[in-house]
DNA sequence: CAATCATTTCGATATTTGTCGAAATATTAA
DNA sequence: TTAATATTTCGACAAATATCGAAATGATTG
């Protein structure tokens, strides 16, 4: 769980998942839509995907992201029990 | 959102919350439950009223944290709309 | 008032984190 | 095979963070 809200802990990560949700990018594709350099966004990348809150494949030279949002289902519950 | 997840966003913090859900705590009482020193929960309850996570009233000599879970509603509405 | 107790603030330090440019790797195209 | 393209890894650096002990603040008690 820790290494979950570590990856939401940061603006551009939380805005690749919201991008991702949309449809399938490749990390170039990521990448051009932030004013940061190609190895931030990677970096970022392998955040999310350690906490495998997005998935890869690759694709010939890309690599395409996916959103996972299975993990949050548990962050949603330890929420919810904090309500109770 | 961004103050919340920061804050969220250590084993520490998260274990106060739930120490806090039980029942309201001096900072004395919340610090004893940790085996770090009281200033460094004393920055950690700091954060947590930044993010509105918890509410702090003085009592005396006595400063009573108590536990305040409304903001969690918008993380868990921003978590849903990403699985939608 | 002086001493004690609860809490926070201050100043310092070690670690973590986000970022960059350059280089490395891997795939496709000429 | 050489050149070009996509992505990641590497090495470095500045900023943010968690932690500490000491000192300061504020309230209670003797």
């Amino acid at each position: 769980m820790n290494i979950v809200f570590k990856a939401l802990n940061d603006p551009i990560r939380r805005e690749i998942l919201e991008i991702l949700k949309e449809r399938d990018m490749t990390a170039g594709d990521i990448s051009d839509r932030f004013d940061v350099g190609k190895p931030t966004i990677s970096h970022h990348l392998d955040l999310l995907r350690q906490a495998h809150l997005v998935s890869s494949a690759k694709d010939g030279q890309f690599v395409i992201y996916s959103l996972n949002t299975t993990v949050l289902d548990e962050i949603m519950k330890w929420m919810l029990d904090l309500k109770k």
